[in-house]
DNA sequence: TTGTTTGTTCAATATATTTTGAACAAAATA
DNA sequence: TATTTTGTTCAAAATATATTGAACAAACAA
């Protein structure tokens, strides 16, 4: 369903933009994609925004396009370069930075997988580590019982998190 | 770092849920794995702890351990139980509904990941068509040059898509 | 140097999500 | 039947997250 950035699916696009349909739409699918993947709407907006210009924005022309602040197109812009999602160009007697999309979507998002995935991979594993060391420490509290069955099921874990971590650098390799 | 369901890191659990320590933690990493997923902590503490319990537990139990409501527990565990990561077990001598967790949690989220991403790429299928149309719709607005540009960017994104598309069902498998 | 433009930060505001708990419904008991 | 127990719903409150915009800083021009 068509759709303006931010506005109510029923209302056009208030005013200034006058971008194609085309356009406003993808802005919408970006806008959607960042949320799913746990990022600020306008993330995703201000890359569907580049993704189909002809040529490169500067955060004036950014904050026009979608109707948002200077400052959510700072932090946006920042997030995208930070993630390689976009790059900043110079033009030509321009004093402005400008952005532009990077098209190689593949390779970035397997680079955001990297980034994204594997700490957080990284993380359970450490944090798994934790709690068993944990157990001993709470062997006191706990009947022996309790004990082998909490342990027992910590294992399962232990094993389910091994498996993961054998199959991510495979998905890693598809997606490459 | 050990810490106590919705209590801040430094200060110890509030009185009457009594656990050790180690099942304390497997609630806060259930609550932190729910909330990377897209669910409300809530839903993650409650398998945390039904997942280290000896014993079924009832949504009055569950609701003191955590102190949470009445109605996060009923929503939570509707939520649970809707996913597969949970069962009702009828428990002798007892009317209220007893719960506990389904351990074998590979095979869960390998049916999560069915339920949830599946139906994601779906989506994002029938969306990138939608998009893919409107370009036509839009073409009147933009021209020729613009209308070129736009058509090969998106059909650099139908390619990902369907390279993300061919890639999935190999997860799959490698999560089974 | 001063004045102007451009970009960032962050406290305040707005928005979205989660949790609560009172009201209700459904089921079991007596 | 009436009464109690158990479970759900959903409007309101609490919490978490995103956005704004004024104040600041940095870069450049004159």
């Amino acid at each position: 369903m068509p759709m303006a950035a931010h506005s109510p699916a029923t209302t056009p696009n208030s005013g200034t933009s006058n971008l194609p349909l085309v356009r406003l739409e993808l802005i919408d699918v970006g806008g959607r994609f960042a949320q799913s993947a746990g990022f600020p709407r306008s993330v995703g907006e201000i890359y569907g925004l580049l993704y189909l210009s002809a040529k490169p924005l500067s955060a004036p022309e950014i904050g026009e396009a979608l109707s948002i602040s200077k400052g959510s197109v700072s932090t946006g812009t920042r997030q995208l370069l930070a993630l390689g999602f976009i790059r900043k160009v110079w033009v030509q007697s321009e004093r402005k930075d400008h952005f532009e999309a990077v098209l190689e979507l593949g390779d970035m998002l397997s680079s955001a997988y990297d980034r994204i995935f594997k700490v957080r991979a990284q993380n359970a594993e450490r944090r798994l580590d934790a709690v068993q060391d944990s157990l001993e420490l709470s062997r006191k509290e706990m009947t022996p019982e309790e004990h082998a069955l909490i342990q027992e099921r910590l294992e399962r874990l232990a094993k389910i998190q091994k498996r993961a971590k054998q199959f991510l650098p495979l998905i890693e390799r598809l997606i490459r």
